[in-house]
RNA sequence: GGUCCAGUGGUGGAAUUGGUAUACACGCGACACUUAAAAUGUCGUGCCGCAAGGCAUGUGAGUUCGAGUCUCACCUGGACCACCA
C-alpha cells in the first residue's frame, strides 16, 4: 500500500482528463444543459490570490455533480486581461501591456490547472484578444446606432495621480479606487452609455431571477428609485414682492401684480405634502441659471466666488466637510412658491447636488434635516406643516426629541389640504400641478448614465471617427469586424497626456484618418473603453467562442443561455453584474439573444466571502499576510487545499485563513486513503445496517448541502461517515465506492485515484469496465428512503424544559405509550417526588415534556 | 447618518418548522508506540463543583410547556451606501 502522494497523484490523474477531454462542453441539444460561471480573473502579476479558488472550488463542486447527474455541463474559463496595471507596469518598465499580460495568463493558467478545476479550457476568452474585442466594439456601435451611447459634456470624476477620468463606482470615499489619490471634478467630453434607461427594467426584473436577497436589495438601492414631483418656483425681482408678518415669521408675499419675468426654477421633491413649509429654495452651484440671472443677482460677484471654491473642492473635502453647511443667498431676487404665492429667499449651497433631479430643491427645515441645519445657521424661519399622528397641534420638540419631523403624518397649515394624510396629500398636490400645468409627478433615479470613456491606452478603442463636417461618424461594422483598423495600435510611450487625452492621442497617422461619410478629413476617437465593457458580455461568448460571424451562434445561445448559477465578488454587485445584465437586456431588445433566452443573464446569483489573513485582516503584500496558493498546493496537495477552503466556514462569510486548519483536511484524506487497505468485496460479508443507514444519510446530506452552498456541512458529514467507516475491521467495497463518489466533486483526485484501484479488486468484467471509467461517469447516487428513517428513537424527557433523561424508543412510539414509558423512568420519578404534574406534552419523535408545580 | 448582516468553548464554526446547545475541525492534556523525537493511534477537553447538581449562546426584558432560534430595547463588530431632496 503506498503512501498518498499527492503529487505524483494530482499531476498523474490532470494529465488524463485533459487528455480525455473530460471537461469539454458538447453542444449536443439532446441532452439537458447545465451553465455554471465564474467571474473570470484579471490576470494579475501577483499570480492567483487563494480567494480566486474560493469561488471556482464550489461551482467546479456542483459542476462535476451536474455532470454525474447527468447534465451537459459548461464550466468555461477566461480572463478579464484589460486593465490598469500591466498599462502602469508599461510605463514604468517600457515592457508592452500585450507581453506582461501573455506572461500572467500563463501564470495564472498553470495554477488554476495545478488545482483540478473541471474547466472547459477549450472554450477559453480573453478580453484582449482582437477576435474578441472587436465584438466588444461592434455592441458599442449598436448602442450608438440605437441612441444609447452619446458624448456630453460633464462634470466626471478626475483621478489627479492616476490623470483618468472615474465612473461615480470607481470613486470611493471621495479618493480613486485604483490608486486612493485625490479626486476632484472636471468638465470634460465623454463618451456616455445610458444605463438609466434600463433603470426600471433592473429593478423590477429582479423579481424573475434567484439571487440572495442582499445581492438583489444592493442592486435596488444603488438604482435609487424615488417617486416624487417635480414642479417650477417662478423667479420675481426682489423689489416688486410686498413684505407682510404672519404667524410670527418673517415672510414675504409676493403681491399679485408683481410682473413675473417668465424664469423659474424647477425642484424635485419626494415630500409635496410638505410644500407649505417650504421658507426657501436652493440650487447646486452647478446650476445654469446663477449665470442666466447675473445682472439681476445685487450680489454676484459674492455668489461667483462661492461657486468657485465649491467647484474647486475635492470629492474628499466635500464629503470631509459635509457636516458644516455652506451657502450664499441670492439677494434681490425671490422665488415663489406656487401653492401659496408666497416670495422665499432663494440661496445658492453645495449640499444641493447638481447631477441629481433638477439641481434645485424646495427646502422644508421642519421635515428635512439638512434643511433644518442650514436653515439653524443662516437664520431661516422653520415651519411646521406636518404633525406626526393625532396628537394635537404642539411643539415638535416636545414630541420627539429635536425640532424637525421627517416622517410622514397629517398635514396642518396647508390650505385646503390640511388635516389630509401625507400620502394623500402627495396625490392631491401632484393633481393639482399637473392640472395647472406647473408641474408633475416624477420618478428619479440615484443610478447615472455610465461614463464610459477612459484616456487610457490599454483597453478596446472606441470606433468613432469626428469629421470636421459631419460631426460624430461611427465606423462602419465592416471595417470594425473585417479590418485591422480599429485594432490598438503599437505605441511608444504609455503616459497619458497632460492634457488628460490618451496615450493614443499622440500617434498622429493613427489618429487622422478620412470620414467614411465625406471622405473629408476626421480624427479617430482616441479615448478607450472602461474594464467593465469586455467583461459585460463574455459569458456569451463562451458559448460560442470562435464564431467569426456572429457575436454568438443563435441556435447555441437558445440551447445555453442564460446562465444557471453565477458566483462572484460581493464587491461586484454594484458595478460588473448591473453593467451586464444591462448589456444583456440590451442585447435582447436588438434580437442577438433569443427571445427563448429571457431577458436575464444570470437565473441563480451567489456570492463569496472574502478571505482574510491569519490575523484577520485582509490580505496585502504590505501587511505580509499573503498566502500563497502555489506552496499549499505543493506541500498538502490541491485536493487538502479545495477542501480547506470549503471546510473553513460559511461559504458566504469573510474567514481568516489558518494553516492549521489546512493540516487537519489532510489529515482526513489520509484517513480515506487508509480505508483502501480494508476493503472487502461485498458478496463475502453480510451487510453492516448501521454503516448503510449512515451512509444513505450521507448522500442525502451532501446532495442537498451542495446545493445549498453548505459546504462546510456537507464536509463534516463526509468526516464522520469517514470516522465511523475507520472503526470498522472490514469496509465493504459498495459503501466505500458510494462514500468516495460523494467526495469526488471535493477532492477529484484522491477519489479518481481510489476509485481507479477498485478495478483490481474485483473479478467481475462489467464491475472491472465501470472502475476502469472515470469517477466523473459515474452516475451520482441516490438514497433510499427506507435506509434512512430511524427504527429506533432517542427520546428526550423534560421537566419543566429541562432535560433529565432519554430513553430509547421505537420511532413511531405513541403518546399514551411514551407517557407512560417517561413517568416509569427512575430518574424522572426521582424528579417528580413531591411535586404535582400540571401537564404532558409530547413532540412526537422528539421529546415528552412534564410541566409540574410544587406542592 | 442610512440600509443590511452578525455576536455561541482557547480558535474556525455546528444546531430542519422554537424541542438533547457546543456536531466537525483546530488547539490543548494524558496515555500507547519509540532509545528519543516526529508521525500515528486511544481517551479526555464549555464553566463551577468531590459529588448530587447548578450555570452558560453580547446585555436586559418579553412571548412560550420549552428560546441560540421569535418580539422589543440596548451594547459591540462587520459589509455596503452616504448631503440622492
Amino acid at each position: 500500500m503506498p503512501l498518498y502522494n499527492h503529487k505524483k497523484i494530482e499531476s498523474k490523474w490532470q494529465k488524463k482528463w485533459e487528455e480525455e477531454g473530460l471537461y469539454k462542453a458538447e453542444d449536443d441539444y439532446k441532452k439537458k444543459k447545465y451553465y455554471l460561471l465564474i467571474e473570470f480573473p484579471y490576470p494579475s502579476g501577483e499570480g492567483l490570490h487563494v480567494g480566486h479558488p474560493r469561488s471556482y472550488t464550489a461551482l467546479d463542486i456542483l459542476a462535476r455533480k451536474k455532470k454525474m447527474e447527468g447534465y451537459n455541463v459548461l464550466y468555461p474559463i477566461g480572463f478579464d486581461a484589460f486593465g490598469l496595471p500591466s498599462e502602469n507596469y508599461a510605463i514604468k518598465t517600457g515592457v508592452h501591456p500585450a507581453i506582461t499580460t501573455k506572461k500572467n495568463i500563463k501564470t495564472f493558467t498553470k495554477q488554476l490547472k495545478s488545482l483540478g478545476f473541471s474547466f472547459d479550457w477549450s472554450r477559453q476568452v480573453i478580453t484582449t484578444d482582437p477576435e474578441y474585442y472587436k465584438w466588444t466594439q461592434w455592441i458599442f456601435l449598436k448602442f450608438y446606432e440605437k441612441g444609447l451611447a452619446y458624448k456630453d459634456k460633464m462634470p466626471i470624476n478626475w483621478c489627479i495621480d492616476c490623470k483618468i477620468g472615474l465612473a461615480n463606482e470607481e470613486v470611493v470615499d471621495g479618493k480613486c479606487e485604483r490608486c486612493g489619490g485625490e479626486v476632484e471634478k472636471r468638465e470634460k467630453e465623454q463618451w456616455m452609455l445610458k444605463i438609466t434607461a434600463y433603470a426600471d427594467r433592473l429593478i423590477k426584473d429582479l423579481g424573475k431571477v434567484d439571487y440572495w436577497e442582499r445581492i438583489k436589495s444592493q442592486q435596488i438601492n444603488w438604482i435609487g428609485r424615488s417617486e416624487g414631483a417635480e414642479f417650477e418656483l417662478s423667479i420675481v425681482i426682489a423689489s416688486e414682492a410686498k413684505q407682510s408678518r404672519k404667524d410670527g415669521l418673517t415672510e414675504i408675499v409676493a403681491s399679485p401684480s408683481a410682473p413675473r419675468n417668465g424664469i423659474s426654477i424647477s425642484v424635485y421633491t419626494t415630500r409635496l405634502d410638505t410644500v407649505f413649509g417650504m421658507t426657501y429654495a436652493v440650487i447646486a452651484p452647478e446650476h445654469k441659471l446663477i449665470a442666466k440671472l447675473k445682472n439681476k443677482i445685487a450680489n454676484y460677484k459674492e455668489v461667483e466666488k462661492y461657486i468657485i471654491k465649491a467647484r474647486n473642492k475635492t470629492e474628499l473635502k466635500r464629503v470631509e466637510l459635509s457636516k458644516e453647511k455652506t451657502g450664499v443667498e441670492l439677494k434681490g431676487i425671490k422665488a415663489i412658491n406656487p401653492f401659496n404665492n408666497e416670495a422665499i429667499p432663494l440661496f445658492v449651497a453645495d449640499y444641493v447636488l447638481g447631477y441629481y433631479g433638477t439641481g434645485a430643491v424646495m427646502a422644508v427645515p421642519a421635515h428635512d434635516e439638512r434643511d433644518f441645519e442650514f436653515a439653524k445657521k443662516y437664520n431661516l424661519p422653520i415651519k411646521q406643516v406636518i404633525k406626526p399622528g393625532k396628537e394635537t397641534h404642539q411643539k415638535l420638540s416636545d414630541i420627539i426629541g429635536h425640532e424637525y419631523f421627517i416622517a410622514d403624518g397629517i398635514l396642518i397649515e396647508s390650505g385646503e389640504y390640511s388635516n389630509m394624510k401625507s400620502r394623500e396629500a402627495r396625490e392631491k398636490m401632484a393633481e393639482w400641478l399637473e392640472k395647472k400645468g406647473m408641474g408633475k409627478k416624477k420618478i428619479n433615479y440615484k443610478l447615472r448614465d455610465w461614463v464610459f470613456s477612459r484616456q487610457r491606452y490599454w483597453g478596446e478603442p472606441i470606433p468613432m471617427y469626428h469629421c470636421e463636417k459631419c460631426g460624430i461618424v461611427p465606423a462602419s461594422e465592416e471595417e470594425v469586424l473585417n479590418t485591422n483598423k480599429w485594432r490598438l495600435p503599437d505605441i511608444e510611450k504609455y503616459e497619458p497626456t497632460d492634457t488628460g487625452e490618451s496615450p493614443l492621442a499622440a500617434i498622429t497617422d493613427w489618429v487622422n484618418a478620412k470620414c467614411p461619410k465625406c471622405k473629408s478629413p476626421a480624427k479617430r476617437e482616441t479615448d478607450t473603453m472602461p474594464n467593465w465593457a469586455g467583461s459585460s458580455w463574455y459569458f456569451l461568448r463562451y458559448i460560442d467562442p470562435n464564431n467569426k460571424k456572429e457575436l454568438a451562434d443563435k441556435k447555441k445561445l437558445k440551447y445555453w443561455a442564460p446562465v444557471d448559477w453565477y458566483n462572484g465578488g460581493m464587491e461586484h454587485t454594484t458595478l460588473h453584474l448591473l453593467y451586464s445584465r444591462f448589456w444583456y437586456k440590451f442585447l435582447y431588445d436588438i434580437g442577438v439573444i433569443p427571445k427563448e433566452c429571457g431577458a436575464e443573464p444570470y437565473k441563480k446569483r451567489t456570492s463569496h466571502g472574502m478571505i482574510l489573513g491569519e490575523g484577520g485582516e485582509k490580505m496585502s503584500k504590505s501587511r505580509g499576510n499573503v498566502i500563497n496558493p502555489d506552496e499549499v498546493v505543493d506541500k498538502y496537495g490541491a485536493d487538502t487545499f479545495r477542501i480547506y477552503e470549503m471546510f473553513m466556514g460559511p461559504f458566504n462569510q469573510a474567514i481568516p485563513w489558518d494553516t492549521k486548519g489546512v493540516i487537519g483536511v489532510r489529515r482526513f484524506l489520509e484517513k480515506v486513503w487508509k480505508l483502501r487497505e480494508r476493503i472487502m468485496n461485498h458478496e463475502s460479508g453480510i451487510m453492516n445496517k448501521k454503516i448503510e443507514s449512515m451512509l444513505h444519510k450521507t448522500i442525502k446530506k451532501v446532495a442537498e448541502d451542495i446545493e445549498n452552498f453548505r459546504f462546510n456541512t456537507a464536509i463534516s458529514a463526509m468526516m464522520i461517515l469517514a470516522n465511523e467507516l475507520e472503526k470498522e475491521k472490514e469496509v465493504f467495497i459498495i459503501h466505500y465506492s458510494l462514500f468516495i463518489i460523494l467526495l469526488s466533486p471535493f477532492a477529484p483526485h484522491i477519489t479518481e485515484d481510489i476509485w481507479s484501484s477498485f478495478a483490481k479488486a474485483t473479478e467481475d468484467k462489467a464491475e472491472k469496465k465501470k472502475y476502469e471509467q472515470s469517477i466523473f461517469r459515474q452516475n451520482w447516487p441516490k438514497y433510499d428512503e427506507k435506509l434512512i428513517k430511524d427504527e429506533t428513537i432517542n427520546l428526550v424527557i423534560q421537566i419543566n424544559g429541562k432535560l433529565r433523561d432519554i430513553i430509547a424508543v421505537d420511532a413511531d412510539i405513541s403518546e399514551s405509550k411514551a407517557k407512560a414509558k417517561a413517568l416509569a423512568s427512575k430518574k424522572i420519578k426521582k424528579w417528580l417526588y413531591g411535586k404535582e404534574v400540571v401537564k404532558i406534552i409530547f413532540v412526537k419523535g422528539k421529546l415528552i415534556n412534564i410541566v409540574v408545580k410544587y406542592v
